[in-house]
DNA sequence: GTCTATAGTATGATAGAC
DNA sequence: GTCTATCATACTATAGAC
């Protein structure tokens, strides 16, 4: 069973665009708190928006979650409208690099089938492992600002084309029933997955034991021919 | 191919629990604006929460869609969470009782499958024939304050539980692979579902042949065992 | 780089005329 | 049953001290 590689620990897709000067060589322990306010901002950001929504949210909430007051979040940011932007931007920058670096490493003789799989379970064990920020993104698609939304839109778009790619390879060559649309299978696809942040608890069970059973479902039910006979996986209930 | 029946128009499924007072027998057209504004208020109430969120939508906003005055809202609703509650209670219904009527209006001897198939397409269907609430609820479950989502967290767990008896019998009658968690399948299939009121275009083609494809994948995929040969249904892109 | 204080605006909800 | 007017509160964002 294929796993994915383990890239992009938290900390790495923080991007840092247009943040300000600091102190070359953080000198001690006395500033590490203000030194990283501008990701604890965003980290504090992240998890609001994610669980309550972009409106809901309040930079009173976010700046006291982030142990700091409410004005000094201007210093680092110019407004709620961009820190919503920056969350969004590293959600689906983050999503992209992994499954594409996942599916390829896979070996170059790897079936088309195979690097869906891949890229399928990538997917759901980003999202999860980077729930704050996959959550705002996926949550709250739509429901923000649309100067906001199109800050992001390219970037989504290349993600999309990314798995239009995938899918209409292995429809070629004949690993997807040629009857089935792939925009919109492509949209069945990560729609499910997304859709699991509304529920998954990750530590009731392995995001992986969930992945093989929305792999499971896919791989046959979108399958040119059904495999016959008994060779099946076995899954177990886990989450 | 099974199609649902055409059950609850839109105006069927308006709860009128606690609505004030109105004449007896509406004299005619005079008054015909304002004998309605219970209604127009909660249809206006659920489109713009529909589509932009609880806390981004303002009760002028609402009362402007429904042609009245800020202030007016208040004779109809206590507050704004009382007009949120009514429109996620009103969508669970709908989509409960439609789904439930479908089902049994299959003939006695339809397979499991075959139920599972009708519950699906008329899920999808009506998701989309009753958008405006139905989106709410789909897309702010957990995103409204918790007195509301609790208010209506009965009506859900009975259309869970629906869910979970119809998969169960399917499971049982070896018509759903014994290796796979239902919750999660239900979790799976009505996620998905769920999942398209945020792309899905009505009207760039019939939600029928949407449900061909997420009903080809879901009982391929999580059938026992699959069935064999060209033995297929065509389907077609059109959405 | 963070603070306090506050400007300017918008919100949910209420009171009372009609 | 709807209106106008308004209260009390909370919000985003800014200014300037430290």
């Amino acid at each position: 069973m294929a796993t994915p590689p383990d890239t992009a620990s938290t900390s790495s897709g923080v991007k840092r665009q247009s943040a300000p000067r600091r102190r070359s060589a953080d000198g001690g322990r006395s500033s590490r708190r203000s030194f990283n306010s501008r990701r604890h901002i965003l980290d504090a950001a992240a998890h609001l928006f994610s669980s309550q929504g972009y409106s809901a949210t309040t930079l009173r909430q976010v700046a006291t979650k982030a142990r700091i007051k409410a004005g000094s979040i201007y210093y680092h940011f110019d407004s709620k409208e961009q820190i919503m932007a920056e969350v969004l931007s590293i959600a689906v920058r983050i999503t992209h690099d992994s499954v594409k670096q996942a599916v390829d490493a896979l070996p170059p003789d790897a079936s088309h089938q195979r690097r869906v799989e891949m890229a399928i379970r990538t997917h759901l064990l980003i999202l999860h492992r980077h729930r704050r920020y996959t959550a705002a993104n996926v949550r709250f698609h739509g429901q923000v600002p649309r100067r906001v939304d199109r800050l992001v839109q390219g970037a989504r778009d290349a993600y999309s084309a990314y798995w239009n790619t995938l899918l209409r390879q292995a429809q070629e060559a004949g690993e997807i029933r040629s009857d089935f649309s792939l925009s919109v299978l492509r949209l069945f696809i990560l729609g499910s997955l997304n859709r699991t942040v509304e529920w998954v608890n990750p530590r009731k069970g392995p995001i992986e034991r969930l992945a093989d059973q929305y792999v499971a479902v896919f791989l046959e039910g979108m399958g040119r021919l059904p495999r016959c006979g008994p060779e099946r996986r076995g899954i177990k209930e886990s989450v």
